[in-house]
DNA sequence: AACGTTCGTGCGAACGTTCGCCATAAGAAT
DNA sequence: ATTCTTATGGCGAACGTTCGCACGAACGTT
């Protein structure tokens, strides 16, 4: 490959100092017509591509934006090809580019810091929050550019982008009820969840809003995926008849899967005796037996939201609105519908 | 934040001149040990980190690789999440970080052609290839290192890792023999598939090594998921009882579960009426009623590979074994065992 | 007619590395 | 004693940008 072509050959081809056609390029400088176009043609001529390297050890910026997610923690996303092609694809309209970043818990806070001191990135969107989640804490330290997938400490001020569980919770709670269903029971994650709670208080809002008085046998709290919905589900079924929950929303769709299983084994029907929601609307659940009803992430929109707000605090603006809450769609299917009260 | 401390710092702080910090931290020279311990102490105490776009401008290298891959088309990775991590953790051994690059056809040549003219990355891995890939055609005529997860046109010389396809569907095929199948149908991805039209040989080798003459409707290929999986196991399920299989193996998970369903909607049982096998293993398929038997890639291992193979190439080193092939492994679940004939 | 002002452009310096060659001193060889 | 290695370290230059300031010419203004 032969030499890499630079701004002093564009220069030279047409005419002016190499500073100037710096300049012109980014649009820092009034020129005449004439010599911008001369300087065009030049570039156009020599495929003139600027070198980033350089543009970055001047500029201390490196156009990069780290993306870190938990690997396969409570919330495993079935979409995170979705999210990571919305990342990409409206980062690169900023000329941005997006670098990878599983966080492993050994090393974090110095890869972190690493990267933040040395310039890597110029950025960072963070995933699966948790409460006191060391990302964040870090990140505030440095006084780092970054926005949030999620939500952490209330106390905590940063930008973020979260989907609405709480209403989420709510729209498959009240599906649920009017569908005819008062017993309803909840699948969790584990109390120390922030995106589990916040879910949960959905249910507790519905369902203190249709005045049914929630049993505590209801609410079952586990980090297991499809064992932990077979295992909850079954023992919600195993309640005395009397307040054996007939509804049942879940925060992850393979908790839905598994609780379907266990209704199954029984002889129940998903649907008529039993119904189940999911969530994430992972794309497989459409095609199972029932189909299951989910509730759905704008994921796409997210992606696009996180940039741009990203792209703008990079730039030092503040932008005016940090905090953007996004609702779910309920994507209703049979897994609860035809409920058919005995009765 | 306050300014970066460079190798200028640590050289007055340990009494040599920087260019000696830089070649005694990179080992590429000789000082007596006393010399050495001031330096690293230095670097300790300033908490030194070398100024990466500075380091890149410098050696025309940026410690980059990028990974392209195509969202959505035929094979959609259910296991794209594990293996990015793979990839990342490997590259981040050798000091490589992982730039994300789903490729959209549009501006695909002009993209890849800038990321490489300006160094942006120093290497590629692509996945998802297929015959006459314009990714892998542009590569090679820029010489550029990459390594693919995949094989395209024969004729093309370059470093790539992949499954055996043949040998999976054969170990399905054998398997669903041995469980006393005799007309076994495949459902494949259309015949400009690299990936399927592989797959598919190996169930043509099995078939005949069992000496079992293959009917030409028992072989469909489609390229929806779900939807043609349904259709393709009705069609197969409407030929005359003679020569109607019993076994059907898949390219695609969600092909085997739109089979699955057509199977059950006709009140036949999957297993004992109808054996069928999927490809991928993707998370949900042991949680499904049956569970799915399935070809597991060893996706890990493919990353990698992939990665170690690709840092071989950029730093010029001609691998000796540049084309590796890894088997899939058989998860035999209920979706193909118990076969019960009729006759 | 002398004086600011704007416009269009050029120039030197700096960002923090790495690379190649040169310098010095000490010890070994002649 | 002189010369030749070897070990250790220093120094200038370059990578391709961007930034800040200076400079001349043309222009209107007093």
């Amino acid at each position: 490959m032969s030499r890499q072509i630079t701004l002093k050959d564009v220069a030279k081809h047409a005419g002016v100092s190499y500073q100037t056609v710096s300049k012109v390029l980014r649009n820092e400088m009034k020129v005449t017509a004439e010599t911008r176009t001369r300087i065009e043609t030049a570039v156009a001529e020599l495929a003139y591509q600027p070198n980033i390297s350089a543009r970055s050890l001047r500029t201390q910026t490196s156009q990069l934006i780290g993306y870190s997610w938990q690997p396969s923690i409570y919330n495993k996303s079935p979409v995170l090809e979705q999210f990571l092609q919305s990342l990409v694809e409206t980062a690169g309209r900023s000329n941005y580019h997006v670098l990878l970043f599983p966080h492993l818990q050994a090393d974090m806070a110095a890869t972190f810091r690493d990267l933040v001191t040395t310039k890597r990135v110029d950025g960072f969107i963070l995933s699966d929050l948790n409460y006191d989640d060391p990302r964040v804490a870090l990140l505030l330290e440095l006084d780092f550019p970054f926005v949030a997938f999620g939500r952490s400490n209330p106390e905590w001020s940063f930008a973020y982008v979260d989907v609405d569980g709480k209403a989420g919770f709510r729209m498959a709670t009240n599906h649920l009820l009017e569908q005819g269903h008062k017993r309803i029971a909840a699948l969790g994650w584990p109390p120390n969840s922030r995106v589990g709670t916040d879910r949960l208080n959905g249910y507790l809002e519905s369902m203190k809003q249709a005045g049914i008085l929630i049993r505590g046998e209801w609410i079952l709290e586990g980090d297991g995926a499809a064992e932990f919905g077979y295992w909850a589900a079954n023992k919600l079924l195993d309640l005395p008849e009397s307040n054996r929950p007939t509804g049942i929303v879940t925060v992850e769709d393979m908790q839905a899967v598994g609780a379907i299983h266990a209704v199954q084994d029984r002889g129940l029907v998903v649907g008529a005796d039993i119904g189940i929601t999911g969530f994430d609307d992972s794309p497989f659940v459409q095609c199972i037996t029932p189909s299951l009803t989910s509730l759905r992430q704008p994921i796409q929109e997210i992606g696009k939201v996180i940039v741009t707000l990203l792209a703008e605090i990079i730039n030092g603006n503040e932008p005016e609105e940090q905090h953007i809450i996004l609702p779910p769609e309920l994507i209703i299917r049979e897994s609860s519908v035809g409920f058919n009260p005995i009765l």
